[in-house]
DNA sequence: GGGCTCGTAGTCAAGTTTGACTACAGAGCT
DNA sequence: AGCTCTGTAGTCAAACTTGACTACGAGCCC
C-alpha cells in the first residue's frame, strides 16, 4: 500500500475539495515523487479507489475551464479522516509501515497534538529496539555467528539501520520537546503550501545541536 | 521492480537448476521474507515471468516424488546470467535500488571479485553523496531554510539516511579491505546453504571495531 | 481406521504500480 | 494563418504484489 493513501487523503484534506491534477501538484511541489511512488499513475488509481470504498466522496464536475478531459473533484469523508489519522499515527511509530510512510507522516505530524506525537515517536523507537533485538537473536543461534560468513554483512546492515533510524527519532523527539514547530491546538496551523513568512528557529538544512554527524 | 528478480536468480545460479519450492525455501532461509518482498506469489511469477523474456531456462516434469501438483525446474540462461550480473552491481553501487536490493546484493557479492566490489562500494558513497548535496540543494532556496517548518524534517530524514548509510558503506569497505570473506577466484567458493565449518573471523553478529555504535 | 495436522508445490483473483500515451486550450512565433 | 510548445487533466495496458486458497501424500494419535 506504501505511503500514497497517506499523502493523497492528506493532500484532499488540506484542500477541502480537490481534482486529481491539484494533488498531483500538491505531491510534486512537496518532492514526494522523489521519496515515494508518488507517480500520476499512482496518484488516479487512489483517488478513484478510495472513493469506491468511501473513503472519498467524488464529484463529477464539468470539462473545466483549462482545457482537457473532465474532472473529478474529491472531498475526505469522515471514514477517510479516521483513515487518514490511522495512516498517519502508523507511519510515525510503526517503522514497518517504510521509510515512505515516515517521510509522509512527518509532513502531516502537526495535524496531531505534540503530545501524541512524542508518543508515537516513543513507540517507534521501542519498536526499533525490539526489531533489533528479533534480528540479531534469530541470526545468532547455538552454532554462533562465525558460520554466517559474509551473510552475516546482511544482519550487520539490519542492524545498523536500526540503530542510525533510533537515533534519527530520538534527536525528532529532541526538537518536538524542546518547542520546535506548531502542533494542533497551538495556534494558526502551519498550512504545507508556502506560508508566507513565520521563521521558525528549528527549520532544518541547518545543523541542530544533537544531530548525528 | 525490487530486489526478487536478483534474488530468485541468484538462488537458481547456485542451485543449477532448481524448482519453484526449493527456491521458495532457500529464500526462507536467508530471511529474504523478512527484507524483501519475497513472497510465494511473487517468487512464483517471478520465475515464470523471467522464464517468458529468456533468462531461465523452463523444464516441466513428472508430478514429483511427494505429493502435490507437477512442478516445473528452471536453469539460469547465459541472458539470464548477465541480468544477474547486472543487479548485483547495481544493487551494491546505486542507492536508488533500494535497501532491499542492496540486502540481496551482499549475500551474493562473494561472486564478484574482491576489486570490483570494492569499485562498486566507492561508487555507492558517491552516489550517496551526490544525492545528499542534491536534497540540500533543492530544499535550501534562496529564501533560506526557515520558511519550510516541520516540512524540513523530511529533508532532515533524508540527508541524515544519506549520511547513515555512507558511514555503514564506508565500514564494509574497511572490513573487505582487511582481507574479510572469500571472493571469486580466490578458492573454495562460500555456498550460502550452510557451509559446515569455515570459521570466519569478520562474521557479524559482534561488533566490528569501526562500526557505529 | 478415521480424522488431524504437517509438509510439499503451486494457482488465482484482486489490488497496485509503472510508463507511455491521449486530448485539448492558449501563447508565441513567423 | 499555420505551426509548435507548454500546461492542464487524465487514461490505459502491462507488469508486479499480495494473501488466501487448492490439492495431495505421509505420519500420528487415539
Amino acid at each position: 500500500m506504501s505511503a500514497i493513501r497517506l499523502l493523497v487523503l492528506g493532500a484532499v484534506r488540506q484542500h477541502g475539495r480537490a481534482h486529481g491534477y491539484q494533488i498531483r501538484n500538491d505531491l510534486e511541489y512537496w518532492g514526494a515523487h522523489e521519496w515515494s511512488n508518488a507517480k500520476p499513475g499512482s496518484i488516479y488509481h487512489a483517488l478513484k479507489q478510495m472513493a469506491k470504498q468511501g473513503l472519498l466522496h467524488a464529484y463529477e464536475t464539468a470539462p473545466s475551464t483549462a482545457g482537457g478531459p473532465p474532472r473529478t473533484e474529491y472531498e475526505i469523508t469522515e471514514r477517510g479522516t479516521e483513515e487518514f489519522l490511522a495512516l498517519l499515527r502508523a507511519g510515525l511509530a510503526s517503522p514497518d509501515a517504510g521509510p515512505d510512510s515516515l517521510a509522509g507522516a512527518l509532513g502531516f505530524m502537526v495535524e496531531l497534538e505534540r503530545a501524541e506525537v512524542l508518543e508515537l515517536l516513543a513507540e517507534r523507537v521501542a519498536a526499533l529496539r525490539r526489531w533489533r533485538d528479533a534480528v540479531t537473536e534469530y541470526y545468532t543461534p547455538a552454532e554462533g555467528p562465525e558460520r554466517l560468513g559474509h551473510i552475516g554483512e546482511i544482519m550487520n546492515l539490519w542492524v545498523h539501520s536500526a540503530d542510525t533510524g533510533a537515533e534519527w527519532t530520538r534527536g525528532l523527539v529532541r526538537r518536538v520537546e524542546e518547542g520546535a514547530y506548531t502542533f494542533a491546538g497551538e495556534g494558526e496551523p502551519f498550512v504545507g503550501v508556502l506560508p508566507e513568512g513565520e521563521e521558525n528557529p528549528y527549520a532544518t538544512g541547518v545543523r541542530h545541536p544533537g544531530d548525528a554527524r
